[in-house]
RNA sequence: CGGGGAGUAGCGCAGUCCGGUAGCGCAUUCGCUUUGGGAGCGAAGGGUCGCAGGUUCAAAUCCUGUCUCCCCGACCA
């Protein structure tokens, strides 16, 4: 059969797309720009979720709900905040409809007093509660987070990387201190560092974004950013140091131990469906999806093979401890007995579905005691003694964990450069990937950067040595080099 | 939101220029043969041609509107 997915060579977003259709994550809906997440994709979310949840709890969070729709008012409190998301709001103003020949209307008697915004995130709505929550330090800090969906008016949208509604994650902490909020703003960056590294075997940049790039309402704006296998960066992840923003916004603050009224300290931080996107476009091959163990729904498929209803016996009997010992050490393994596809068609569909290894036995693997292993990631295969299988395949996918995140680390560091010159930088960027370059510090700067160039300053990396030298555009002092990019 | 392309069976497409009542491959169902990298033969089922109007004796085909997707741009977490 022909192949059913674009060369990642030919067309990199046909690929993507293929990818997406083929594995079985996400289609589209009638709806613009949003997707239905199908099952698989979905499996794959809640895996992610549960590791992410638990990092959240192991840091002292609590997860609450707060609504999907916000008052108009609410929005417009905080200034910066409402320039920023103003434009992709989605607003109702209706309560009902009514039955016309041939379907329905809006019913014009149900117009909404004060229409509500659905939720392009949550922070008024959120810091409308907290108002009443705090009184006194006692009260904090408040730890939230929510799991929810919100809905961005994106013009131009991409499954997963970019839709109008999506699924994420918000927090959102009110602390007594400037620096007891920065310091959490830094802990969940780096909670998403390593979930990010350690699970998604995705390496990823931290840094703090430039003020044009910058979370609207917030005093500094902290993210991850990766580097996809095109050359083009991806945003997977921000936390936000909110200062006395929102707190102002909604006059929320509490009495401290020296008896004085302060406003209090705010910050908030999201990772979103965005980031299968980035998982997809981190690992992925020509033959399809290819997922980390940590996060693969099935982490082991077994495909038998026989020809007779004998053979298929014999095989599935010798299957079946093995198996069942590989389920004994907490591993996801699924036997796919189907009758009606045939084991190459089987491999196929595994593949593309980016199993991470998959076990064929067949009568000679039971005649000899082995089986066949297939490792998604190289594609290569082995045959196994079963004997202490369980063990092995246990340390295998570990192996392939690791070599994954090493595979991308070592093609980001590759990709990472530095441009000394402007006429340099314009040729690099070309090429894409990252580059480090020295900036003079000014919005004015950035912006001819970005038209020129395409290229954005994805992040000023954190913990980097000062560097002074001079800006490639205006040769202006520079005290370190930022990183640029052309991103999603 | 601007420019370009597309929407016909579950998926991928032909048919549209030149109007005559819909076809191919894969998938599905049944039968037989098959099964270590996307099986073969035979038979069967499945589509108000994105949707809504219009022109016409007759519309997938022509006209108008509209929705959705893809690429580029503008905008943007």
């Amino acid at each position: 059969m022909a192949k059913k997915i674009t060369d990642r060579s030919k067309d990199y977003s046909q690929w993507y797309l293929d990818v997406v259709r083929e594995a079985e994550l996400a289609e589209h809906s009638p709806v613009r720009g949003c997707m239905v997440v199908r099952p698989t994709g979905y499996a794959l979310w809640e895996n992610m979720k549960k590791e992410l949840d638990r990092m959240f709890k192991e840091t002292g969070h609590e997860n609450a709900y707060f609504p999907l729709f916000i008052p108009k008012s609410f929005l417009s409190k905080e200034a910066q905040h409402v320039e920023g998301f103003a434009k992709e709001c989605a607003v109702v103003t209706h309560s009902r409809l009514k039955s016309v020949e041939g379907g329905v209307e809006v019913d014009p008697e149900s117009k909404l007093d004060e229409e509500l915004i659905v939720r392009p995130t949550s922070e008024t709505i959120i810091w409308d509660s907290y108002r009443n929550w705090i009184q006194s330090y006692r009260d904090l800090p408040i730890l939230i987070n929510q799991w929810a969906n919100v809905v961005r008016w994106e013009m131009r949208t991409r499954l997963f990387l970019r839709t109008m509604e999506f699924l994420w994650q918000e927090g959102h902490t009110a602390h007594a201190t400037r620096e007891e909020a920065v310091e959490e703003t830094e802990r969940m960056l780096e909670v998403y560092r390593t979930f990010a590294e350690e699970y998604m075997a995705m390496p990823v940049i931290t840094g703090v974004k430039s003020e044009s790039e910058r979370f609207a309402g917030a005093e500094e704006t902290y993210c991850i950013e990766a580097l996809m296998q095109d050359g083009k960066a991806l945003q997977a992840g921000t936390s936000h140091f909110l200062g006395q923003n929102f707190a102002k916004a909604f006059d929320v603050k509490f009495q401290d131990q020296d008896g004085e009224h302060k406003y209090v300290w705010a910050t908030s931080w999201g990772v979103s469906t965005r980031l299968i996107g980035g998982l997809i476009m981190t690992h992925s091959d020509d033959n399809g999806l290819v997922i980390p163990p940590r996060l693969a729904p099935t982490q082991i498929v077994v495909v038998p093979i026989y020809r007779s209803d004998e053979q298929k016996s014999a095989v599935l009997e010798y299957a079946e401890p093995i198996i069942e010992s590989i389920r004994e050490k907490g591993i996801s393994i699924k036997l796919d007995d189907r009758d009606n596809f045939k084991p190459g068609w089987k491999f196929a569909e595994h593949e593309a579905k980016g199993i991470p290894l998959r076990i064929a036995i067949g009568p000679r693997d039971v005649e000899n005691g082995n089986l066949e292993l297939a490792r998604r990631d190289t594609l290569e295969k082995s045959i196994v003694p079963s004997t202490g299988i369980a063990e092995y395949v246990d340390e295998l996918l570990e192996t392939i964990q690791k070599e994954l995140f090493e595979t991308a680390k070592d093609r980001m560091e590759s990709r990472t450069r530095v441009a000394n010159s402007y006429d340099e930088f314009r040729e690099e960027i070309e090429k894409g990937g990252f580059i480090y370059a020295h900036w003079d510090g000014t919005p004015e700067t950035e912006e001819k950067i970005k038209e020129e160039t395409k290229a954005t300053i994805r992040c000023i990396p954190l913990n980097s040595e000062p560097d002074p030298g001079e800006c490639i555009v205006t040769g202006k002092r520079s005290e370190r080099r930022v990183l640029f990019a052309r991103a999603y």
